[in-house]
RNA sequence: GGCCCCAUCGUCUAGCCCGGCCUAGGACGCCGCCCUCUCAAGGCGGAAACGGGGGUUCGAAUCCCCCUGGGGCCA
């Protein structure tokens, strides 16, 4: 952190410029819930113009990586949350809690408890099974310094009262003293504790308004002790519920994806997942489709609801369906040609591909086009790829079935005889393609699904495709010729 | 175990704070119809909820209590 150890933040007033933080500990990838507590803390700052600050939380060595960290900044940077400030680090700081540590002790709000952590888990055991709370019992408060003893540091509180947490989302939340015990501040170690700790970064960065997961609720009270103890301004609260997997737990691995990042690799975009998280909890009359200029100047954190919410990946696909039609199609092209490669596509097949579509003299470039036929009916990128694999020069592996209802001999009569007409055909585009078909069927008295079937089912091996007049646009009079004779010849030879 | 939070369609939610406009609204998903070269998209329609019990009140999804259920924190 690039705050000094001694700074105090201004007495009393706090400042009215709302600043916000959002503190993920770097221990693994961030996750939809916390993802969705960043997007909150994000949208309250810009809505009021305040400052959104990131503050690793990486005192756990043991646990805190730098790839988490990377991903987690990687993770933001993909939603478009955009910090404001160098991003905190809280490594290092040990000597500033020590300090804060010293203050309390010297005007008494702390004490030493020589008790020992083994001591002190008997102790809770035995509580538990008399049925008893396990709160610590006070024994080392008025007790003497015993030099050479390591000690923690608990904080004096007040047997008596109720402290209340004023919550923007829950309301006023007591928690009665009787409940609080004087809990520790520093560990035997010297390493501070969480509820400690987090109130001094806190209030050195001179935070407003802590955001956060409702999990945190229940150490509030044991905070704003420390608050109080330090003589710090007390920023105000808000605890957003928990998302749940489907089966009401809290959402884990057990449920699938979470990460953030393997959203992306699936192919969502992510204003669709920036849009879904901030309607799980929050809402703006019955809209369901926000820009994300919407979601600033709409954003009001006393509209967040308190209900637990259960991740539901189906509306999140509609979303994603959603803004994959109205997003710039050059974009997705770009991501497109990503998944074709990871779906084993050569560059220089794709490069190949794009390069004849842009010799024919059509406008757009390849990949612009097959957004356009295929986004009609993909849910992410990646399922758009898969479906439009079959325009490269790839193995078609025919479904039994289409083939089977698609290909009898009658069709296969009719395509033999298209077949010499498409070799004719000046301009391998969709609309002259059409007319050829139209014309076809109206001379023998079909329907157009009586060609136009078989014609899908040769080209790419299923009965279901986009338009196949843009189909054959995309795969190109070559490979379009070569999948009709290999039919031809295959089942009428 | 103690404390805290929460409870409207399967899911996200509106309504709840300031009781009557609620025969509970929207959206996703699901089902049906239309459109149609298939599938989508789109349009239209449908099934689908106030957890239970007590109060308060002329009147309760809305206020109070209990129960039940779920979640969280404390280790």
């Amino acid at each position: 952190m690039e705050i000094i150890g001694g700074l105090q933040p201004s007495e009393g007033k706090m400042s009215e410029r709302v600043r916000v933080r959002f503190a993920p500990s770097p221990t693994g990838h961030l996750h939809v819930g916390g993802a969705r507590t960043a997007l909150y803390n994000w949208l309250f700052a810009r809505h009021h113009g305040g400052t959104f600050i990131l503050r690793i939380e990486d005192t756990d060595v043991e646990r805190s990586t730098e790839e988490s960290v990377e991903a987690i900044l990687e993770s933001l940077r993909w939603l478009g949350l955009d910090w404001d400030e160098e991003p905190y680090r809280q490594a290092g700081r040990l000597s500033i809690y020590q300090e804060y540590a010293e203050q309390l002790l010297k005007v008494d709000k702390a004490y030493r408890c020589y008790c020992t952590p083994e001591e002190l888990e008997e102790r809770r055991k035995e509580a538990l099974q008399t049925g008893r709370s396990p709160r610590y019992d006070g024994r080392c408060r008025d007790g003497r310094p015993e030099p050479g003893k390591p000690f923690a540091l608990r904080l004096r509180v007040s047997d008596e009262g109720v402290t209340v947490v004023e919550d923007l989302i829950h309301g006023e939340v007591g928690f009665d003293h009787a409940e609080l015990d004087d809990f520790i501040v520093v560990r035997s170690g010297g390493l501070p504790t969480y509820n400690f700790a987090v109130v001094i970064d806190d209030a050195l960065l001179q935070v407003t308004h802590v955001i956060r997961g409702d999990d945190h609720l229940s150490n509030t009270p044991k905070q704003i002790q420390v608050y109080r103890a330090l003589n710090f301004p007390l920023p105000r609260f808000a605890h957003i519920p928990l998302i749940l997997g489907p089966d009401r737990t809290r959402l884990s691995k057990r449920h699938g994806a979470t990460a953030v990042l393997a959203y992306r690799e699936l192919g969502y975009l992510p204003e669709a997942m920036v849009n879904y998280l901030v309607r799980l909890g929050w809402s703006h009359g019955d809209q369901e489709i926000f820009s994300r200029e919407e979601l600033v100047r709409y954003f009001d954190i006393a509209r967040v609801g308190n209900t637990p919410a259960i991740f539901d990946q189906a509306k999140l696909n509609w979303l994603n369906a959603h803004f994959l039609r109205e997003a710039d199609p050059k974009r997705l092209a770009d991501l497109l040609v990503s998944f074709y490669r990871q779906a084993g596509i050569a560059a220089n097949e794709i490069e190949a591909k794009a390069g004849d579509w842009s010799n024919s003299g059509r406008a757009g470039t390849f990949g612009e086009a097959v957004i356009q036929t295929f986004r009609e009916r993909a849910k992410t990128v990646e399922e758009l790829a898969q479906a439009s694999l079959f325009l490269f020069r790839v193995p078609i592996d025919y479904d039994g079935q289409a083939v089977e209802t698609h290909l009898q001999p009658a069709a296969l009569t009719h395509l033999r005889e298209i077949c010499d007409r498409l070799q004719r055909v000046n301009r391998f585009d969709a609309s002259p393609l059409e007319k050829l078909y139209r014309d076809f069927v109206a001379e023998k008295g079909l329907k157009l699904g009586d060609v136009a079937q078989p014609t899908r089912v040769a080209l790419t091996g299923r009965s279901v495709s986009p338009p196949v007049f843009h189909v054959m646009e995309l795969v190109g009079r070559e490979i379009c010729l070569e999948r009709l004779g290999t039919v031809l010849e295959r089942t009428v030879g």
